[in-house]
DNA sequence: AGCACGCCGACT
DNA sequence: GTCGGCGTGCTC
């Protein structure tokens, strides 16, 4: 017997049908798996079943959880698959086996997974999985409560102190865990056990108890003046509105963008409706949540890979019912069953992480417009650096724009300056300039703090060998390995191969001979401690803090000043509030200059840019120090001068004539099989099948930067088109003309950010 | 995605 | 002689 789905949920029963009785309706349900389309089955009539009901179908000899979907497609023509609509006979439909009780996908829900699918060129049942799989991924372990028995036999039962606690507590007729019990009573988890192998407890499934709080609109209203006041006043409308619209919120650091868009979130909870706020990494924003709850006075409802099955369900829940009224969250929140959504915030819209780059491969900030778009709500993007999409858009016409050009509370821009390495070099096989060291020491002297950024894990990028020249690879990638020291490891950071550091070469077998090439932030640390010995360090890396906690407790000692020098990776960049904090030096600012990356420029000037944004946030004047061996690099020169406008305006005019996105359409192929000449067979057939005409051109086939990457060969073709061109009607017409060996597989990157 | 069916190598 | 490898194909 194939397990059910939701064994907590009571379930709709279609009763003693039998085949004879049941009409003949015909409806489709969207399964979460990767078919092209929805499968056709067999409606009991008594069971009523609408589009958008989450109901179990058979499916071979396992039953699975799907969606009623809709008959007809509501795409745009340019987007909607071709219609192979050659139907099951009516002979082989089964029926549906039951309706689940749960809340119905919404018709506009409904509209985004397809249309999302569509755009991605991605199966709907996986976009659907996403809705779907998150929820149901928690549903075998339902969260089981006790309750007391209707009538407990009491009689054959030795009432024991710890057991008539148990039952005392649970005279009150509520539900709990057995965690809560234990809790509530100190009683052992045993005692629990016993009471119910006795019968006396019954198990029961735990609801949803209205675990959100209720953000209150007007709990703790800021006071604002002058632009903040107009920008906030100008979102609120937005929100009234209440229809399609996306406005770019741009703020340099500092300049209060959070509280502004807040107070769109008040404006919607004013109108009943729901929120949902991405950002770009939900399980490091420790000081968000804080200054949600300061203005709101609870706690938003979060959502990320990372929340626990419980969490998880009621939130998926609360988001269907309504219960839970702001949800923050990563990307793919985006897909969560909202009741009445009436506003989507995406901060740091530039982000990169906004791109999910397996699986479905989708942009959560433009997918948050097509949500809005489709359900007919607003849309606000926030960026102290917006992307040139974005910027592209406003420029149209088709984004507002707002801008907060100053920062709040008095405290001034952090004043910059390129530190020249070629007049300026570190010492031999060091890499802090004497300069920025000097400085350093001058701003420890003084009871302030720095932060050193470099954006490499580990101790070197490059191990070589000194006598052959041999240099250490990931066997499974076209990678380096990185050096860990502290864990005295060589690890891939493509795959996760890692291997312990060899004690001589293993090509030559020359002993001592292996040497740290670069620096990555381990080996700066080393270098801090050797100057500075004196100064408190704390090191902030994916690799020193396991998670959102000990992110939480680094960030909480930097502001309790248990710390004199940061040394950090990304990490560092996100939006903390630094007091303190008032020298930042960039280790290496043209680290991501490199390779043929289409927005490299742009990345690295968000990048830094936001690194700098920590400096000087309160009264005292922050500093930034970009060491750099190309001082004349336009991004070196807009970081100098803080006028990125003239920067993305720059990069705007080189991207024009090419038709290169935001001004043409880009999708890469990316073709990977177990072998070289597979990857090159599969690559040359795409090549020769290649799509052409006025304004469409594609690009390669060329091996892809990370040529082997775990062991699958790569190759890459970009597909570019003008910008009235839609690029999914010419990738299904070539996809569907080739005839790929079964090895090798293409993936299609719509609007593809990473290049490798 | 699962799961079965189906033909070729090393074993109780 | 079987157990089991994963290649291919199907699920309304």
């Amino acid at each position: 017997m194939a397990q059910k789905p939701f064994p907590n949920i009571p379930m709709q029963d279609s009763g003693n049908l039998t085949a004879s009785a049941c009409s003949t309706t015909r409806i489709s349900v969207l399964l979460p798996m990767p078919f092209a389309g929805p499968f056709d089955y067999r409606a009991p009539a008594d069971m009523n079943l609408q589009p958008g009901d989450i109901v179990v179908a058979p499916l071979g000899k396992r039953q699975e959880t799907g969606v009623v979907w809709d008959a007809t497609s509501s795409l745009p023509a340019d987007l909607a698959p071709p219609a192979t609509e050659k139907k099951v006979d009516a002979a082989r439909l089964r029926p549906v086996v039951c309706r689940l009780d749960l809340p119905p996908l919404s018709a506009e829900l409904r509209q985004f997974i397809d249309w999302v699918a569509a755009y991605t060129l991605t199966p709907p049942g996986m976009v659907l999985a996403m809705t779907l799989r998150l929820h149901m991924r928690a549903a075998p372990t339902p969260t089981m409560g006790w309750a007391l028995a209707e009538n407990p036999d009491l009689n054959a039962l030795r009432l024991t102190p710890a057991r008539q606690k148990v039952l005392d507590l649970l005279a009150d007729g509520n539900h709990r865990t057995t965690t809560d019990i234990t809790n509530a009573t100190g009683i052992s988890a045993g005692v629990v056990k016993g009471l119910a192998n006795a019968s006396v407890l019954r198990p029961v499934s735990l609801g949803p108890e209205r675990p959100f709080g209720q953000p209150d609109a007007h709990y703790n209203p800021p006071v604002l003046e002058g632009e903040q006041q107009s920008a906030a006043v100008g979102l609120r409308q937005t929100v009234t509105e209440n229809r399609f619209s996306v406005t770019l919120l741009e703020g340099v650091t500092g300049s209060g963008k959070t509280e502004i868009y807040l107070e769109a979130i008040a404006e919607c909870l004013e109108q009943g409706k729901q929120a949902l706020i991405l950002l770009p990494e939900i399980a490091l924003s420790a000081q968000w949540m804080e200054r949600f709850s300061r203005r709101f006075g609870v706690q938003p409802a979060v959502w990320h890979s990372e929340i626990g099955q419980r969490a998880r369900r009621l939130t998926w829940l609360g988001a269907a019912d309504g219960s839970a009224s702001v949800i923050v969250g990563a990307r793919s929140a985006l897909f969560l069953p909202f009741h009445n959504l009436g506003l989507i915030i995406v901060d740091e819209e530039h982000e990169a992480l906004f791109k999910q780059e397996e699986g479905v491969i989708y942009n959560a900030r433009d997918m948050a417009v097509v949500r809005g778009r489709l359900a007919r709500f607003p849309v606000v993007v926030v960026s102290a650096t917006p992307s040139l999409e974005t910027l592209a858009n406003v420029e149209a016409g088709r984004y507002r724009h707002l801008v907060l050009p100053t920062r709040h509370g008095g405290a001034e821009l952090p004043e910059t300056r390129v530190l020249d390495l070629r007049d300026h070099p570190p010492p031999r096989g060091l890499f802090l300039s004497p300069e920025l060291v000097e400085d350093i020491g001058a701003t420890l002297e003084r009871q302030e703090q720095v932060m050193l950024f470099l954006n490499r894990r580990g101790y070197a990028p490059l191990t070589l060998c000194r006598s052959c020249g041999h240099r250490m690879e990931c066997p499974h990638c076209t990678a380096w390995l990185v050096e860990h020291r502290n864990r005295k490891v060589l690890s891939c950071h493509y795959c996760d191969h890692t291997e312990p550091m060899p004690p001589a070469c293993p090509q030559c077998g020359s002993d001592h001979s292996l040497t740290a090439i670069g620096p990555g932030i381990e080996r700066i640390t080393e270098e801090a401690r050797q100057l500075f010995p004196d100064a408190r360090l704390l090191v902030m890396s994916s690799d020193t803090l396991g998670g959102p906690a000990a992110t939480a407790e680094a960030v909480a000692k930097i502001s309790r000043r248990e710390v004199d020098l940061i040394i950090g990776t990304q990490i560092v960049a996100k939006g903390w509030h630094f007091p303190h904090l008032t020298l930042v030096g960039v280790v290496d600012a043209d680290l991501g200059l490199g390779g043929a990356d289409l927005r490299a420029g742009e990345r690295t000037i968000q990048l830094l840019h936001q690194v700098a944004g920590r400096a000087g946030r309160a009264s005292s004047p922050g500093r930034v120090i970009l060491q750099s061996y190309a001082p004349e690099h336009p991004v070196m020169q807009a970081l100098l001068s803080g006028d990125f406008d003239a920067f993305m305006q720059q990069e705007a005019a080189q991207r024009k004539p090419g038709f290169w996105p935001p001004y043409g359409r880009l999708a890469a192929l990316i073709v990977s099989a177990d072998t070289p000449v597979a990857a090159d067979e599969a690559a040359a057939q795409l090549g020769r099948t290649a799509p052409y005409g006025e304004g469409i051109q594609v690009l390669g086939p060329a091996p892809a930067p990370l040529a082997v990457l775990r062991g699958r060969h790569r190759r890459r073709l970009l597909l570019r088109t003008h910008r009235n061109i839609a690029v999914q009607p010419i990738l299904r017409r070539w996809l569907g003309m080739v005839n790929l060996n079964r090895n090798a597989k293409v993936d299609v990157d719509i609007d593809p950010v990473s290049f490798l």
